[in-house]
DNA sequence: GTCTATATGTTGATAGAC
DNA sequence: GTCTATCAACATATAGAC
């Protein structure tokens, strides 16, 4: 995880990285990281000034690897079930590769809500909020147009952000409840990144619309 | 919160429950536990040993709250639709009251493995991952009969869980997201203790067979 | 930039009087 | 059972030499 070839920042910042991610801020230790990125603790302190300042630095890039890849999905040109499949599909992918990232976001939030606003800031000119509005209205549209089931379009973002997401963060109780070994689980999730989106089609696509594009 | 009129044991209980609940066993203070439980650091001790012990009954407590009710829910006698709204009806209503419980369960086994263990201990003669192997035996069977879609039954068990418990644990976010209120947020969450189901019900019944009893 | 040594503050836990 | 006073350990942060 920690290559020695890479400058001292980004050492320091791969090895907080690693440790925020399983112990949160308050859990994190200074020593720890320090040995994992192989200098000592006054170097940290150098770079970063304090634990909270290299927190944020941490948490600041772990939110801004969730959002923007939405709004970019959202605000692409195709059709909505397109967007199911899309959005589905790429956090799927996020996640395979860093299983820790939701449940550090959402813990951290919840433990010191103003973490959230430190997350929001960002030189991208859209926010989550307003293109999350225009997304509400466009699966509105295609409710009130009879192309999809009638449902509350929150409904169907969380739904699918949720089926999406969850599996991540349920991993240590998922092995045990359905007996899997790790390669079970492999298998599982990755089968997921299809068969999620298509869940959610079903649900709100009838059947003589399903495969048709809006 | 905490009731005066309960004897002091309990007091500590209900202030240690709010205290991990909200910070996790790291972030979590023992002086701060006896403010709100209105009494002196010594007394925690004199109660429950060590910040460990009290830690380890608050979160087997938590536990013990999650999975009865979906064994229960699974052994019961009625048809697979039913069991589904059940599941999300009950989920609803249990993270209503208790909106911390996912989060803290979740990153508490995340970050401390052996509490899992910990949590699982039972006098309850059915142990969960029996059960929930009875329940895909029931669902593979239904996909069989062609009463339901093909399905991998772990993806519908899942998929479930996930839109009941998802939700509660994005609350900051969402209502950020969404542009909700608090009222806003709890109407929304209210309506989902139906709506949930019958999303997952519209994706896995064919239409003519949604409203039939299996 | 990098290190050792140390200051400073906090926290879980205990001793001992009542 | 309940309290005050205090200990011992630890963690963040800094001083200062190289």
């Amino acid at each position: 995880m920690i290559n020695k070839d890479d400058n001292t920042e980004k050492r320091i910042l791969a090895a907080a990285r690693q440790e925020f991610y399983e112990k949160g801020f308050a859990g994190a230790r200074m020593e720890e990281i320090a040995r994992a990125a192989e200098i000592n603790k006054a170097m940290l302190h150098y770079y970063f000034r304090s634990k909270q300042k290299l927190f944020e630095k941490v948490f600041h890039e772990a939110f801004a690897q969730i959002f923007p890849r939405l709004i970019q999905i959202i605000l692409s040109e195709v059709p909505l079930d397109e967007k199911i499949r899309k959005i589905s599909s790429t956090y799927n992918e996020l996640l395979t590769e860093n299983p820790h990232l939701p449940l550090f976001v959402l813990s951290s939030i919840q433990r010191n809500p103003e973490n959230f606003a430190t997350g929001m800031i960002t030189d991208n000119p859209f926010q989550p909020s307003m293109v999350m509005g225009k997304f509400i209205t466009e699966i509105q549209a295609a409710v009130d147009a009879g192309k999809i089931s009638p449902i509350d379009p929150r409904d169907l973002i969380l739904n699918l952000l949720a089926m999406s997401v969850f599996p991540f963060m349920m991993k240590p109780i998922l092995v045990r409840l359905f007996g899997m070994s790790e390669s079970d689980y492999l298998a599982f999730v990755q089968h997921r990144k299809n068969s999620v989106a298509e869940f959610a089609i079903r649900a709100v696509f009838s059947p003589d619309t399903k495969s048709s594009e809006l």
